[in-house]
DNA sequence: GCTGACATAGGGGTATTCCCTTATTATAAT
DNA sequence: ATTATAATAAGGGAATACCCCTATGTCAGC
């Protein structure tokens, strides 16, 4: 199977960051003889002002630009917690610029002048990964929503269940009856869904860093 | 707390690769300046020859050398499955030998000539990054090392058990009695020192790719 | 004052796990 | 041949988990 060849998701969008009027044309161009979304930004701010944390696909940045640089762009979105793939696109580059760009997490690095094939070929890559990307976070989120509606006590139990206590151990160390934390326990399991231990725990693998 | 307070773990070796004799000893003069253990190579290949999985510290490479890359070197130690971070220091860089290097999963890249305290702190936060690499790989060998005890029945019994499996189902599955489900089950518990259903779901999560 | 959500707890029953013992069969090593 | 290891199976009992029911007290919000 040749690159071209991978499926883009619904969705999913090239947002083209460039101040040069002509390389955002030409490049929206090139995506859409592919059937490949994009949407065109003349600044790193005006981006920014559209980005939202729900964007699906993967970014295109020129380096040198009027207001903020590529890089500076990188920063606020790693700040933000961007999940789409950066690709930096430049003709002026040199190499601390190079490696401070993939230092910030870019997907990959392209110098002007580069050729269609190569620049398709990296984008489809980019859009493969952020669609894994996004089942991941979707799966990660679906989970986080239904640990949000633990009660604090819920939660409480839960923890310790996944670390290995029996009911009796957590009663005792909570200085409450086995029988309660045996609902709460039973409530853990309905509203997280989890049809077994090892699923808890894996759920809660999962999420460690949001508990 | 500055980056020459960090403590420098015992083992702890940079290895020096570069064909340039002064460049070697400079480096490794400096290093030891330090209290940091250095060994030196002209080549790397011979680099290659002394390498073992059970190194620990990190490595510094030319680009340009007779024989093979810095690049192939790197290829070569990604085929290997090696661990130490690699620092790429050349004086003969061009953006896309740069982006190659990073893509590679070059810890750095520092182009000579660079100043002594920017290489220092650069070797001791990779040494500091090998170290906890080290912890999680030796913790990671100790549980595939009981992994590698199971009989094949006790691994298919575990599998099915991290699963979410009653012994009961289990024994269905496999067409083989609860009881020995369950002795199966103990052994596995036993063997692998898990002291409760949750951690042995955590081994098998942190191994699942050598099971 | 009433309602709803939450935490608490007990009774009673079933399912499951865990631990002890004993025992047979097959296979591989010595 | 003898020994060791692995897989199989059963009986019995204690501990635990899981599921049904009812019930009380608190506290926030209407």
């Amino acid at each position: 199977m040749s690159v071209t060849d991978q499926i883009i998701e619904a969705g999913q969008t090239v947002f083209v960051v460039d101040d040069d009027l002509s390389a955002r044309e030409s490049l929206c161009w090139l995506l859409n003889t592919e059937d490949i979304a994009s949407r065109a930004f003349a600044s790193a701010e005006s981006f920014l002002d559209h980005w939202n944390p729900d964007l699906t696909g993967c970014i295109t940045v020129d380096i040198r630009m009027p207001g903020k640089s590529g890089l500076q762009l990188q920063e606020e979105l790693n700040a933000r917690h961007n999940l789409m793939p950066v690709i930096v696109l430049t003709g002026h580059a040199d190499v601390p610029v190079a490696i401070r760009a993939m230092k910030l997490g870019a997907y990959d690095f392209l110098e002007k002048p580069y050729s269609d094939d190569e620049l398709l070929a990296c984008v489809k890559n980019a859009l493969a990964l952020s669609r894994e990307i996004d089942h991941a976070e979707i799966e990660k989120s679906r989970l986080a929503r239904a640990l949000e509606n633990l009660t604090d006590r819920e939660r409480e139990v839960m923890c310790l269940v996944v670390e290995g206590n029996t009911n009796k151990a957590i009663g005792a160390q909570l200085g409450i009856s086995e029988k309660t934390v045996e609902i709460h326990r039973a409530r853990v399991m309905e509203k997280t869904a989890a049809r077994s231990l090892s699923e808890l725990v894996r759920i809660c693998l999962i999420l460690k860093d949001k508990i």
